[in-house]
DNA sequence: GTATGTTTGAAACGTATGTTTTGAACACAG
DNA sequence: CTGTGTTCAAAACATACGTTTCAAACATAC
């Protein structure tokens, strides 16, 4: 990262900087004197803020994107049982594991996946969904043959709960670091996270239908 | 809200915009504007932007925590037992009951909490835990005596997991109606989350222990 | 009615932002 | 060398923001 041209170098320090900072706070200025370059290389080489931004997470989630593809494909061919387990497990090793030279890479795009799903408007939100959305929903038919019992709708929303519970935690694990290291003495990593992640979707994923939902206006 | 006090008309004006398009994107002049005061208000009322913020938070998170006080108080002293259900029922019913008068109140308010805990930074993270931990903490010890075979650390963090999958859900129900929606036909209120939400946090808290935890740096 | 303290209104201030412009530096083909 | 298209650098631009100012309006008590 430190020789790279400069468009890379735009995107390295604009991760960094959105993750930390959140998009709004963060200014093209300080992005630019960080990575030393030009104010005007932004716009130049994106066009725009909003440009950028989506340059970022284009250049995440595309290859993780594929590589989740490739995961799913890999599993069918061998023919291994559809479980919970199994499938969440292939998601939670990719997202640890896409870029182990730099483990703190997943930490920082699970916080910019975070704020992009919570940014009320919603602009990447459905940025994600029409460009990621075919992987997402190969995904959910694995989990749908791992727990036949749950409906499909049902299991749309657990698919939901869980997205929640993972970028919620991951996004905001280093006040969580903090508060977990003043009431129980220790520390966490994000692998360390994940591992207790696991079960607890696991359990919510297949958790027994309530007895009946009413649908209300 | 028609006639209601400068004060109070920036507090409602400001609790939707910010819900509705994030912090750094309301601009003080969008609020007051809306709410028909002058901009000078603000600052005469509030002392300044970061105040307001807080002000919107405290209005609606004091009457809250102290209600969900008075429910523990009732709980342990009719002797109710500490289920899993027992205890997320009490938050749930709470947090969609507490202005019966406006449905949209509370989910105005998870969006509002969606963004606060997001913001990377954390300054509101911090506020809300230093403010009303204590009440947390209470809710905290009811859950581990519902579930005492999890250990106290991994309780934490699956209550986090259960308040990222909370407060991520319901505070994006928006989009997610929408996908919902083009995906089922159907229509889901934030009661209907929730009713779905609820099995699947009782399922994801009381999940069986992995086999073994191990701790790395 | 006058005086006093509080709240509002309109305007201005200083600053930070995203973007645009213009020309120099550069690489490379003819 | 000359010409051409690309990239970079410095400066300026226009705008939007939070905040401050100061006088007018108002309420309340004396």
């Amino acid at each position: 990262m430190a020789q790279a041209g400069t468009v890379d170098r735009i995107l390295d320090t604009a991760e960094v900087l959105f993750a930390q900072k959140g998009f709004a706070e963060t200014s093209l200025r300080a992005i630019t004197s960080k990575a030393g370059v030009n104010l005007a290389a932004v716009n130049y080489h994106f066009g725009s803020k909003e440009a950028l931004i989506q340059a970022v997470f284009e250049r995440f989630l595309t290859p993780f994107s594929a590589a989740l593809g490739a995961k799913l494909d890999e599993m069918e061919a061998s023919g291994t049982p559809d479980t919970p387990e199994n499938v969440l497990g292939i998601v939670s090793r990719l997202a640890l594991g896409t870029h182990p030279q730099d483990p703190q890479r997943a930490a920082t795009f699970f916080r910019l996946s975070g704020q992009a799903y919570s940014q009320p408007q919603g602009h990447l939100r459905d940025y994600l969904h029409t460009h990621y959305g075919a992987v997402f929903k190969r995904l959910q038919a694995h989990l749908q043959r791992a727990v036949p019992d749950v409906p499909p709708m049902e299991l749309f929303w657990r698919v939901q709960f869980s997205l929640g519970a993972v970028i919620f935690t991951l996004s905001g694990m280093q006040s969580l670091q903090a508060i977990s290291r003043s009431d129980f003495n220790l520390d966490v990593s994000a692998a360390d996270i994940t591992r207790r992640l696991l079960p607890f979707l696991v359990g919510g994923i297949q958790a027994p239908m309530p007895d009946q939902l009413k649908v209300e206006s």
